[in-house]
Formats: structure tokens, sequence, C-alpha cells
DNA sequence: GTATTATTGCAACACAGTCGCATTAACTGT
DNA sequence: ACAGTTAATGCGACTGTGTTGCAATAATAC
């Protein structure tokens, strides 16, 4: 586990992530933090808290990077074989509880299952 | 359906997927066709084919669209709810015969699941 | 063969994400 | 409390995937 110093920064994100419902992009932390926060500081945060199982992190539409807090990850290895739901109106990201199971295949070893579903939440069906 | 213009690039495209037992990215698709074939010209082939029904792309690791030949789609609606397969050691991509049973959620409804299961292939087990 | 228009090539662009490097600031030991 | 160490930051430049406007080209219809 890389070495923590509890700086502003790191401070403002995990903040951000503890007040959101939803997973978060890169971009979409941009938004919610000050404005002089660098872009580069936010990858390298994601990327090193990603590294040390704090968040993990899924691909979405749009070749976008959503990250979300871990709930049951360990720096040893992510357990987060659960799905993720986008709405396909408002784009937004969720981590569900239903987990995947992992299939077995023939020729192939499979080490994970990304599982993304995408509909409509129930805010924009109405 | 848009009119389809029998072109040597979309001849070309088509073979290379014919050619394929696996999924091509835009990127494995210039390398194996002639290096004149223009950058954009291959993306918009891949949109147009993929709007009519030809190819279905999905999102592989490191953010990149794949896209493979439909076996039973039409220009009406994709049906291509199988999984897919990406090699961690060499990055191939397959499409599975594995169907993905679309669940159903509490707050949400799914119109899609998207499945990538990963791990390696035969060839990079050994 | 000519007119029509889909397709192409080119160059510029948009955007997510990365990297090298110099500066800043959080921690350590005393 | 202070100095030294080094993680974290900000900046700018860069990479790679994919998109777009526009003029030139070429496939098709007549």
């Amino acid at each position: 586990m890389g070495v923590h110093r509890k700086t502003r920064n790191l401070e403002l994100v995990l903040d951000a992530f503890r007040n959101a419902q939803e997973a978060l992009s890169a971009h979409l932390l941009m938004e919610r933090l000050p404005a002089d926060v660098n872009r580069s500081t936010i990858y390298r945060l994601l990327d090193r808290l990603e590294d040390d199982g704090v968040v993990h992190s899924f691909l979405a539409s749009e070749n976008i990077k959503f990250y979300a807090l871990c709930q049951e990850c360990t720096q040893s290895g992510h357990v987060h074989s659960h799905a993720h739901f986008q709405c396909t109106s408002c784009s937004q990201v969720v981590c569900l509880e239903q987990q995947v199971a992992v299939p077995t295949l023939n020729q192939y070893r499979v080490d994970e299952a990304q599982v993304l579903l995408k509909g409509q939440c129930a805010t924009c069906m109405r």
C-alpha cells in the first residue's frame, strides 16, 4: 500500500465519493471539486486510490472510466464482481448489489467478469 | 438502411472481418488493410456498418471499441446479447456463444447487458 | 456520356488520459 | 520548532482514439 499523505486534494476526492450516491468519472469529479484542483492530480489520485483498494474502476459508455468506493476490496485484490448500471438518458452510473457469477469456459481461463447493464433509471422513466 | 456503394474500401473492411477469427478494433483493422486506406474512412465505414446491422460494437480494455460481424442482427435492432472475452495477455477479443440473460432490477429498466469476461486464452496459458 | 451524390482524403479538432520536470508541502527525526 | 526528505502537485506537452468540415473523387442512375 502506497504511503498516503493527508492532503487537501485527497480529502476533497474522498469526500466527493462519500457524498456521491453514484459512480464518478474523472470529469464528474472535476465538476464537483474546486476549479483549482489540477486535472493530472485527479487522475493520479484515482490511480493511487485504485491501487490501494480504496476505489474500483470500470468502463461505461463513451469510453469513460468510472470510479466508486470499494466496499469489500483489499489491497491484495479487488473483489468487485458486482454489476454496474448506466442510464442511457442521464448517463448516471451506479454500482448494483447484484453479484456476477463468473462463468467457466472451455478454451479460456476467466479471471473477471465485467457487467454493465444499460437502460433507464427511475428518474428518467417518468 | 443506408445506401452502400460497392467501393474498394468497403470490400477490404468486410474481407478483413470475414477472415478474422476475432473481433477487431479500428486500430487492428488498419494494420490489416493497405496503408493507404484513410483512418477517417475506416471509422466512418465502421459506423455505417454498425448502423446497418452488419457489425456490432462493444468496449474492451483500455477504452478501445471493438467490432465483429453480426450473426443475428438486423437493421431494426441489434441482437448481440452474447458475452465477449478478452485475453489480458495478448489483448485478443472474441465473441462467445454464451448468451447473456438480461436481469431484471427493481429501480431500473434494463434494456441491454454488456458482459466482458477477462482472463487468459488457450495460447497464452501455455 | 453526363449528372447526381455517396465516398474519400486531408487537416484540423475534441477529448480522455499520461508523463517529465520543477516546485510545493506533508511528514520524519532530532 | 526546525531542517531534511520525498510524496504530492501544477504545468505544459504529449499520446491515442475518435470526430468533423470541406473540397476532390468515383460509384451509380439516367
